[in-house]
RNA sequence: GGGUGAUUAGCUCAGCUGGUUUAGAGCACCUGCCUUACAAGCAGGGGGUCAUAGGUUCGAAUCCUAUAUUACCCA
């Protein structure tokens, strides 16, 4: 059977990733090997594949791999988040579009629909994600809001309550108008805006002609004003303090307090309190004792608390209070400044500071175990770099309390009770339990008052945080809190691989509910082994920008359709494409083009098409070997030499480079590693191992020599097997017939044995005279085909080098030689070249340039004198003598005496041109 | 405003503990090849004051300080 020119990707990874599928190759049980664990980080339900994903995947995919054919039992775990805000927000949305609202169809058909809407659309995904190839194993698809992982949540929430560590709290929060719902900070982007300051006029109640001069942004907020603090050492307002001034516009009288939180310098030194619409001003009104007048409606409007523009939208009214105070004449003036607004990260509306009962969690305690984990280095992070950044994070004086109830519907709901007849307060008794009953429980036992039936409670309205979910999640996919058979065999994960960008999200977190809940859950003895960390390494992608340096996102249409991608380029093609340009943490500028008319990012990349081409210089090798004729008839003549010089060499490499593999493997350098096997087989595979063992054209190769070509190509696959699944299991079954479970996916990673350094050497010397050869033919137009005859100077080393076996057979080869033998004479009327320190004689049948041969040897001659005295510089400083270490003396001594030899033998050429 | 990183070839990036690196790769570029696996290829080539200025050191792309540019994080 004759194969196709080029490598074709698509029905080759369909057919592969269902044959997989069917062998069942991916999935994992506990056993007596190593289990290898990874979770995935669940990509939101609602999620479409992007350019983020194919990266982190990726290199999830090859360390899976790895591991399986490193014979341990490899585990990944996939699954999505239920991302409650962002759900929500769609599925209100299409709602809408339908004409219904959320609020009239109540909380239980709500979620009916949204789950209806995640069966239908959610976990797509995931099956992108099979297009890439991820080996994740699907039995084990988890989603964050399942029966099980919910349970896991109201668990932990009632846990931590009982610990004292959950409370309940009356805070000023960052509210999302349009979501409606508090967010974390986490949850809030500040970005950099133009706003105008705006300067009021407040007149003092006591003289009609003095006032005071505030600064501020938001106008429309005044009505809701308590007082005007300066700061207590203010030499301009220090007649002001103690006496009171009257609001604009509304005139209610409001004091003048001073306090040293005021900023001289900023604006007029005169600052309005609005303790319900801004976080500072709220522990200015607390500590002053001043009441709090909020004047907004959850939705952004003015309420009647307001007295005028009731009913406006924030933004509106603060147009139009600027008419009303300027008629009014308290507006001195509008200056324009810079300064960075908070928006919603999911709605990107602008977050409203709003005082409201919310839940919390206690993080000091949890900060203090997160930093000491990375600290001591039981979590690793690659790049170690990014422990900075999360360490200014956890610092104490840094650390918030985690706000973890929102006020939606899509997630769990938080488990606590209250009693209907009390009214909404910090002090209202509440009952934290699993189910209504227990709460039920507890409230007549803590109210003594038997008669109380489910009818006198009501649940809290609002669910947790996603996050509060997902912080479980290498605890919750193995149902650690229900059983802990299976946690107790893949806990602790091997790896965690995400972006830097939910460090303080998730990473951080999880590690916190790791060491917080595994000792309760695993026995001591284990937790002594292995560790109570819920993985032991973090690989942080950076993030996937455009060309513009521009973080791709759907938002900004930046980002190439991933699929399309995979369609142009074949699923091995992106892999290679989004990880070559990919070290660990760093930023990866992915060079997807942009059409110059529309400006809109085009499909294609660079990067995926040497991915692509690789697969079909790998292809192409395989024709070669399929299309050679085979004879049984062993000769001992110069190609068999050359064979077995080449299949040792071979060898040799691979297993030097396996060496260095485990050493990026080790350290998480994944990008070296893929480009170390490139070469591999690029270089040394096809462009010389094939090239020596190729039989003269019409003549059959030794069927020995075939077979070890094609060992040493299945040995590659398997190497290249974790970077590139497809190509690579589709060459090995068309190497030779397989027998039933013989799979490259299960194949075994190659032990290292020991290697011929001398001979790799060797070869390199022959690669060395061969390129040299080469470049004499091109700069004199010699024919690739025209055999000429080599000399080179006779050497203890040259010496050696030629009486290799094979050596000289697979030159005369590579260079296309007659003959090559050594000579103590110069040559004359040749073209001389250095190879190593020795010096080679090529006859060319064609006259001399001496000139040019002159010129050719200056230039190296120069090059040599430069190198010589700057290392003779170094030898003859007798500091560097005394104070470097003997072993980089001996070396710069070796140096110098190369070059000199060099030098030697260019001078030489130089005089026998005359 | 506080912090962290980055700055190396036209582009995208490696270069780990200072010394076999007067700096590597891929793409792009130049020259020559449709050579019987591959033009998605082969053979060869050119191209860098390692952002700038100081410093430490026998020795600096690598360590320190400052400056510039740039990206991000936090408020």
């Amino acid at each position: 059977m004759s194969l196709s020119a080029r490598y074709q990707p698509q029905e080759t990874e369909t057919k592969w990733y269902d044959y997989w599928l069917k062998k069942n190759y991916f999935h994992s049980e506990p056993d007596e090997r190593e289990p290898f664990t990874v979770v995935i980080p669940p990509p939101n339900v609602t999620g479409v594949l992007h350019m983020g994903h194919m990266l982190n995947n990726t290199i999830q995919d090859i360390l899976v791999r790895k591991a399986r054919l490193s014979g341990k039992n490899a585990c990944w775990v996939p699954g999505t988040d239920h991302a409650s805000i962002a759900t929500e927000a769609k599925v209100v949305r299409l709602l809408r579009e339908q004409g219904i609202k959320k609020g009239d169809i109540g909380r239980d058909a709500f979620l009916e629909h949204a789950f209806a809407w995640k069966d239908k659309y959610g976990g797509i995904i995931l099956d992108q994600l099979k297009r890439l190839g991820a080996s994740c194993d699907w039995e084990r698809t988890r989603f964050t809001m399942e029966p099980s992982l919910s349970d896991a949540v109201l668990h932990v929430f009632v846990n931590l309550y009982e610990k004292g560590r959950i409370y309940r709290g009356l805070r000023m929060t960052q509210w999302d108008p349009e979501a409606l719902t508090v967010l974390s900070n986490e949850e809030v982007i500040y970005k950099e805006e133009n706003a105008r300051l705006f300067h009021l006029k407040y007149y003092r109640t006591d003289n009609p002609d003095l006032f005071i001069t505030i600064a501020t942004q938001r106008p429309e907020t005044i009505m809701a004003d308590v007082a005007i603090a300066v700061h207590p050492q203010d030499e301009r307002y220090q007649s002001f303090i103690g006496k009171s001034v009257f609001v604009p516009l509304i005139n209610r009288e409001i004091p003048i307090i001073a306090d040293a939180y005021v900023d001289i310098a900023f604006g007029t030194g005169a600052l309005k309190i609005t303790p319900a619409h801004d976080q500072n001003d709220y522990e200015i009104g607390k500590k002053h004792k001043l009441p709090v007048i909020d004047i907004l409606t959850p939705n952004g409007k003015l309420n009647e608390k307001a007295t005028i523009l009731v009913g406006q939208d924030r933004f509106e009214a603060r147009k139009n209070i600027k008419k009303l105070l300027e008629e009014a004449g308290a507006l001195e003036k509008i200056e324009d400044y810079r300064t960075s607004i908070g928006h919603s990260e999911r709605t990107d509306a602008v977050v409203e500071p709003r005082l409201s009962l919310q839940w919390y969690v206690d993080m000091k305690p949890f900060a203090k175990t997160a930093l000491e984990a990375v600290k001591s280095g039981e979590v690793k992070f690659y790049p170690e770099s990014m422990f900075n950044m999360y360490q200014s994070w956890l610092q104490e004086d840094n650390i918030r309390d985690w706000c973890i109830s929102r006020q939606l519907w899509w997630g769990q709901r938080i488990p606590a009770w209250f009693l209907k007849t009390e009214e909404e307060d910090e002090n209202q008794q509440v009952f934290v339990a699993k189910t209504a009953d227990d709460a039920l429980k507890q409230a007549i036992e803590k109210t003594g008052n038997a008669s109380l039936t489910l009818a006198d409670l009501k649940q809290d309205e609002d669910v947790v945080d996603t996050w509060f979910s997902s912080w479980l999640w290498p605890i919750s996919v193995f149902d650690g809190f229900k059983d802990p058979k299976e946690i107790a065999y893949y806990y602790p994960t091997q790896v965690l691989v995400t972006g830097w960008d939910i460090m303080f999200f998730w990473v951080a977190r999880m590690i916190m509910s790791g060491y917080e809940f595994s000792p309760e859950l695993l026995d001591a003895v284990k937790i002594k082994e292995k560790g109570a960390m819920p993985f032991k390494a973090v690989y942080y992608t950076g993030m996937v920008r455009d060309n513009k340096r521009r973080k791709m996102s759907k938002s900004l249409g930046n980002s190439p359709d991933a699929l399309a991608l995979i369609d142009n380029y074949g699923a091995d093609g992106v892999r290679f494409g989004v990880l070559s340009s990919a070290a660990a943490g760093n930023d990866i500028i992915f060079d997807a083009p942009f059409d110059p008319k529309t400006q809109e990012v085009l499909n294609e990349s660079k990067l995926c098409e040497q991915g692509r081409n690789f697969c079909n210089k790998l292809w192409n090798a395989l024709r070669l070997l399929q299309g050679w004729e085979v004879t049984e008839i062993e000769k001992n003549d110069g190609d068999h030499a050359i064979a077995e010089l080449a299949n040792q060499w071979l060898d040799a490499r691979i297993n030097q480079t396996l060496v260095l593999l485990q050493d990026q493997f080790n350290s998480y350098r994944l990008s070296e590693a893929l480009i170390t096997v490139y070469k591999l087989i690029w270089d040394d595979f096809c462009s010389w191992y094939l090239e020596l063992i190729k039989p003269a054209y019409g003549e059959p190769i030794q069927k020995k020599v075939l077979e070890q070509a094609i060992a040493h190509f299945e040995k590659l696959m398997t190497i290249l097997h974790p970077f590139m699944p497809f190509v690579t299991e589709e060459i090995w079954h068309q190497l030779k017939q397989r027998a039933e479970g013989e799979d490259c996916v299960v194949s075994v990673w190659p032990t290292v044995n020991e290697y011929d350094k001398l001979l790799i050497a060797d070869v390199d010397l022959l690669k060395l005279v061969t390129t040299s050869v080469r470049e004499i033919r091109n700069n004199h137009q010699i024919k690739m085909k025209e055999e000429l005859t080599l000399y080179l100077q006779q050497s203890i080393l040259t010496n050696q080098w030629l009486h290799r076996k094979g050596i000289k057979e697979a030159l005369c080869k590579t260079s296309v030689l007659n003959e090559v033998s050594l000579t103590e004479e110069e040559i004359t009327n040749t073209v001389t070249f250095l190879g190593g320190n020795d010096k080679f004689y090529l006859v060319i049948n064609t006259t001399i340039n001496v000139e040019e041969e002159k010129g050719r040897l200056v230039k190296e001659i120069e090059y040599y004198q430069k190198f010589i005295s700057s290392v003779e510089n170094k030898l003859t400083n007798e500091k560097f003598a005394n104070s470097a270490p003997a072993d980089i003396v001996n070396k710069e001594r070796q140096k110098l005496a190369d070059g000199q030899t060099k030098l030697k033998g260019l001078m030489e050429a130089l005089t026998k041109l005359g």
